[in-house]
DNA sequence: AAGACTTACAACCGCGTGAAA
DNA sequence: GTTTCACGCGGTTGTAAGTCT
């Protein structure tokens, strides 16, 4: 055969560019329900008009339930020098001896931040770098940074961390860094994600829950996320589709001015305000157990609106078979008396943050 | 206040490589 | 053994956001 080598893939009509959320939405559901086996079929597969390629690199490099973000710890930009030292720009290598992090990520860190620091460093070692240093470490991530405080608390609060993520790591506050060959071992704090998963977990296996032969095997625990620890291995890595995993990924229509990450990287308080109001509106205590079903349930909640915003509920009859688990089956949460009108009418002022800009983790940082 | 400049990072591109046919 | 496919890696680019003037 030969003929030189082919495009990755077809390129017509394939769109470029930064991800719209919806389009996040519809792989994220779709490695979920089926894992990622063959990323030259899953665009297709999974409805997107993405390359293969760019479907791998959005997974890989941001959407990953394991994706640490925020910034790098002085240990972490430590380790990247010292990594670099002995491996160069195999970033994809140095990756590998920090969970959560991308070899993109770390690529681009040490592009901006850590290559300057040193050539600003080499011709006076003797200069004190803790002021440089102190550029990356604390500059720009300041919200996720009190994202991580929260969840810190929330688990001191008993909650663990999400298992989904790092679910192949030691436990979550530390980590060996450093393969047995390698000299660089180190002990390098995993710092908890601030992570999406917790919400499109618990939407999305509730809906398997519900419709689903599977439902069984991962409702079985008392705890909201429990059910859906360790990501890596609960996603098939292979072609096969589960036909008796309900298909919920299909109709969902390109919105690229939704903006859901906001909302995402402001849950704290957007949850948090609605939560109060709606839990004064219900007479609720906040008891910490209470804040936490709470919070779930409107997690819950707005993926369903987020969903319904998005199409995803009403477009396709299939979908809509397995997509009525907010309305017909029981309530989801004690807190939960299947108002709809409620939650809308709670939830609308907030639609005018799905009207802004495309999706940018960029808020994440700001 | 506005334009210019800089920074940070997501995304793209091309190549190398291993597995399968 | 050769060819093709698919994936992963590293370099580069585009652009939004932030800062400076």
């Amino acid at each position: 055969m030969g003929g030189g080598r082919k495009p990755c893939c077809d390129k017509t009509g394939l769109k470029k560019g930064p991800w719209t959320p919806a389009e996040d939405l519809r792989l994220i559901s779709f490695i979920r329900m089926h894992g990622h086996g063959n990323w030259r079929a899953l665009p297709k597969q999974a409805g997107l008009l993405r390359c293969g390629k760019s479907c791998r690199l959005r997974w890989t490099n941001y959407l990953r339930p394991d994706i640490k973000r925020g910034n790098f710890s002085q240990e972490e930009e430590e380790t990247i020098i010292k990594l670099h030292e002995s491996l160069g720009n195999k970033w994809s290598k140095i990756a590998s001896y920090l969970p959560g992090r991308t070899d993109n990520e770390i690529k681009n860190v040490w592009n901006t931040h850590l290559k300057k620091r040193l050539e600003l460093k080499e011709p006076n070692p003797d200069g004190n770098e803790s002021k440089e240093s102190s550029i990356t470490s604390s500059s720009s991530f300041s919200n996720s940074s009190v994202s991580y405080e929260n969840q810190d608390k929330e688990m001191e609060n008993g909650e663990q961390a999400h298992p989904g993520s790092m679910s192949q790591s030691p436990p979550p506050d530390m980590v060996i860094m450093g393969k047995n060959e390698d000299p660089l071992v180190e002990l390098v704090p995993i710092e908890p994600s601030v992570n999406i998963w917790e919400i499109f977990d618990d939407s999305i296996d509730n809906e398997r829950e519900k419709v689903g032969d599977k439902a069984k095997e991962l409702s079985n625990s008392s705890s909201f996320s429990s059910t859906t620890c360790s990501y890596s291995s609960d996603v098939p890595n292979s072609n096969h589709i589960d036909p008796s995993i309900p298909e919920i990924i299909l109709e969902i229509p390109f919105e690229p001015n939704l903006n859901f990450w906001d909302m995402l990287d402001d849950d704290q308080n957007f949850f948090t305000s609605n939560e109060v109001q709606i839990c004064e509106l219900e007479g609720h205590q906040h008891s910490t157990i209470e804040e936490e079903h709470n919070r779930d349930f409107e997690s819950r909640r707005w993926v369903t609106y987020l969903e319904n915003e998005l199409g995803l509920l009403a477009t396709s009859e299939d979908n809509q078979e397995s997509l009525t688990w907010d309305a017909t089956d029981q309530p989801l949460d004690p807190c939960s008396s299947s108002d709809e009108t409620l939650w809308k009418a709670e939830i609308d002022p907030v639609a005018t943050y799905f009207q802004t800009s495309p999706s940018s983790p960029h808020s994440l940082s700001l």
